[in-house]
DNA sequence: CGGTACAA
DNA sequence: TTGTACCGG
């Protein structure tokens, strides 16, 4: 789930003319399992072709990137996350468990005919596997957008891309790109701008906002080291927080003491041993540097094969999208030719 | 989630 | 313009 700093940021709202002709270095994964929570029908069931695959992912791409590219002018670079850090494996096992008792929990909930609570558990129960990330990768391929593989951590390369200059932001749910140093983070990048919160049955209304790292430390006086010492304080992918300290506190105690080594002693002994190498993890990830980042019209020939006659999508909605991706990718092509002349 | 159609 | 209902694979 990430790093909880919600109560240190104040995002600007902008909206989705905020991204327009930007290009985002989105959290591929991230994205996939917002649709796999959401875009299912109205039992909570996932959308699958005919051999019972799942290809609820495939449409929420499709629509919304396509549509982000057709009418904002926006681009996209989707990096994946590789394989996961040693130090991840006991989150990832607590994610495991969670995701095997909503699984449990809304089949018994089907069978009693609830349907609303069941749904919401389906949401908790989605799951990403080998062949899921195989047809995104895929499909993003082939509507002409680069692929990026991350070391580690996918948001980890996409505060790379950022960095260096390459994308404009990260675009995730979560704030863990800031403490790898993204200088720019889009949250909410939806077309409707709705959250579903599973425990009130109920969607809230958001738009589009941007987080500035530079106003995030320069408002709270710290450092980006800083930043991440908080973080290991309230709790990581890769470490347990120490009990009964929040962001606020965990802010506090940091501008108060300068870091980790200088807490108190009460504190300090309740800090994880390694957590110089969960430091060493955000602030010097092994990265991917020998990424390409090729823009491409968007395969005609080939989406038409993996979406009409391997998923079952229809060939009508999928002319739709290649008509939104190829006018996007002519007009991006002629504004960089406008710029170089 | 996102698209569409139709109501008030 | 906003709400609501239904569909997509």
């Amino acid at each position: 789930m990430g790093v909880n700093l919600t109560p240190l940021v104040k995002p600007k709202k902008i909206g989705l003319q905020g991204v327009r002709g930007r290009v985002l270095a989105v959290d591929a994964l991230n994205s996939v399992y917002q649709f796999l929570a959401l875009v299912r029908d109205e039992r909570g069931m996932l959308f699958t072709n005919s051999r019972g695959e799942v290809t609820s992912h495939l449409i929420g791409l499709l629509s919304r990137y396509s549509r982000l590219a057709y009418e904002y002018d926006a681009s996209f670079i989707f990096v994946f996350d590789g394989s996961p850090h040693p130090l991840k494996a006991r989150e990832l096992e607590k994610r495991k468990k969670q995701r095997e008792k909503a699984k449990q929990e809304y089949a018994e909930l089907l069978s009693k005919g609830d349907l609303r609570k069941a749904f919401s558990k389906a949401v908790v129960s989605a799951e990403v596997d080998d062949r899921i990330v195989e047809s995104t990768k895929r499909l993003v391929r082939l509507m002409g957008f680069p692929v990026v593989d991350a070391v580690h951590d996918a948001e980890a390369q996409a505060a790379y891309l950022v960095k260096r200059g390459e994308a404009w932001a990260v675009s995730s749910m979560d704030w863990d790109s800031l403490l790898y140093g993204s200088p720019r983070l889009v949250r909410y990048l939806t077309l409707t701008g709705f959250e579903w919160l599973p425990s009130k049955q109920k969607a809230r209304k958001l738009i589009p906002e941007l987080v500035t790292l530079e106003e995030l430390l320069s408002g709270h006086g710290i450092t980006l080291r800083q930043l991440v010492d908080i973080a290991i304080l309230v709790g990581t992918d890769y470490n347990e927080g120490v009990k009964g300290v929040g962001p606020l506190r965990a802010l506090k105690m940091i501008k108060r003491y300068g870091s980790l080594e200088n807490l108190p002693v009460s504190v300090r002994r309740h800090l994880p041993e390694n957590y110089e190498a969960v430091r060493q993890i955000f602030l010097n990830p092994p990265l991917n540097e020998k990424y390409s980042l090729s823009f491409s019209p968007p395969d005609k020939e080939g989406l038409m094969k993996f979406l009409v006659d391997e998923n079952d999508f229809s060939p009508k909605r999928v002319e739709v999208y290649l008509r939104r991706l190829e006018a996007a990718y002519e007009r991006r092509k002629g504004g960089l030719t406008r710029f170089l002349a």
